[in-house]
RNA sequence: CGUGCAAGUCGUCUUGUCGCUGUCUCAUGGUAAUAGUGAGGAGGAGGAAAGUCCGGGCAACAUAGAGCGCCAUACUUCCUAACGGGAAGGGGGCUGACUGGUGACGGUCAGUUUACAGCUAGUGCAACAGAGAAUAUACCGCCCUGAGCUUGUCGAAGGGUAAGGGUGAAAAGGUGGGGUAAGAGCCCACCGCUCUGGCAGUGAUGUCAGGGGCACGGCAAACCUUAUGGGUUGAAAGAUCAAAUAGGUUCCGCGUCGGAUUCAGUUCCGAGAAAAGUUGCUCGCUUUUAUGCGGAAUGGGUAGAUCGAUGGACCCCGAUUGUGAAGUCGGGGCUAGAUAAAUGACAAGAAACUGAUUCUGGAAACAGAUGAGGAAACAGAACCCGGCUUAUAGACUUGCACUUUUU
RNA sequence: GCACUCGUAGUUCAACUGGAUAGAAUAUCAGAUUUCGGCUCUGAGGGUUGAGGGUUCGAAUCCUUCCGAGUGCA
């Protein structure tokens, strides 16, 4: 099983941020707000992910790191719930609680909201087809 | 032993699994070089990385020189690349102890604190209260002269007076004495202030002598004056490479056909094509289309990439100079470099903190042992340094002070 | 990262060049009026002037250090 993540798989092109954030489609899942935006003409490549938190919700810097570490590590370890027939897509994770929680919390959430994008996106591709 | 204060140092560690990041080596890849992929090696947050309060490097732009303006700083000497930082010293304030004096007040020692140039340049400000608030002031009071008649502990009017009362944050030097009608630096001594000179000190300043006489009250974190410093903007500075699309410039080819002409599709004549209008339709007539199309080269430049950007006023150790900040010399070391932004997640264990319970001693307070569980500070580099400020569980070292117990 | 602005009753704003007890509207509470409520009238409470320190006789105001909120720069 592939658990990695390198740069490839992570969202850091300006040009694709401001495609997901204006274009794309998003759903709440507490304590997460997903954004994702389905890629036109690429077929099933490797999907591209971003984690957020915001200044409003934690002030210190040292909270939002340790937040986005775990949200990554959640990721980084569940990342085959998104089934590799999907089309490749750009994901944004945007923590918008305002506490610290637990990595066993996160991860339970993460793996709760990765399930409900690929139903999501899979029902799309039937409608389409 | 404990507690407090001051100064300084440190501010978790080990193992396993799965990752992130730059770098080195090897393999793969490929004409070659990058990029990519795989394996391995040795690295990967701080004392404040924070606040952005100062200073410097660095970069771009501006700049003959000078002045005005604006901003900042402000006891002295030194340290430093520089500073609004630091060191040492001086002066002032406060506290305590001792001490001199009738008194105002002074002296010595210790601790602590201090944005500490100039209101003896100018301008301005001071509510309320108070008679009077900065060219001082006469309300009560005190004293003198004393019209008058009610002859009194009376007193119109005039004058003297800042010692006393009262107001206020502040009442125009203070204390003691002389003096006077009562008073007053009016006079004297002392205390304080200030000026001049000598001496000591690099200097702030100290000290001694003499003079002035009581002014020259307070506020410059009021305007301001003086001295010194500052060109402006900040890495989102700036430099290099540069896709797609659109557009710019240059060149070439085509330009409905024939003829003539021109530097030139430049102009003319004839014929023709397409579209629109006229009409119910055809012919005819009129108008429009042709300053466009294609290709190549080229400069600017966006996305993006690279550099800037991590070897430096660097760190550690030792010697030496200096009261000290710090300097000099010698030896050793290389110690994060990300960019939608790495330095992590999980599990186990070990030190340090707190300490339920149980056991022992004891009348008790408590002491010694046991150690379940809990919690694990403040906080995350963003071009780099030097400071300052603020946050911080706990541990250790040194010095000082104090309490209690034991010997 | 850099540059800058602002914090006053529960809310919206005042308070001159430092001058005393920080004012007004609205909201709240109480009373009057009404059969009851609203409107209206009268009155009251409510502020450590964001926090600490300093300058001054005196600070919301001046200086300084923090805290919080906001704005601009590609």
């Amino acid at each position: 099983m592939n658990y990695r993540l390198p740069k490839s798989e992570r969202l850091h092109a300006d040009k694709l941020i401001k495609e997901l954030f204006n274009e794309g489609s998003s759903f709440f899942l507490y304590p997460f707000k997903v954004q994702f935006f389905v890629k036109k003409d690429q077929g099933s490549g490797t999907s591209q992910v971003l984690f957020s938190v915001s200044k409003k919700k934690i002030k210190k810097a040292v909270g939002r790191n340790f937040v986005k570490r775990r949200m990554r590590e959640a990721y980084r370890l569940n990342k085959a719930l998104i089934p590799p027939t999907a089309p490749a897509m750009s994901i944004g994770l945007i923590y918008v609680s305002s506490d610290l929680m637990e990595f066993s919390e996160i991860q339970t959430k993460i793996i709760l909201a990765l399930k409900k994008l690929a139903t999501i996106v899979s029902e799309n591709q039937k409608q389409h087809a």
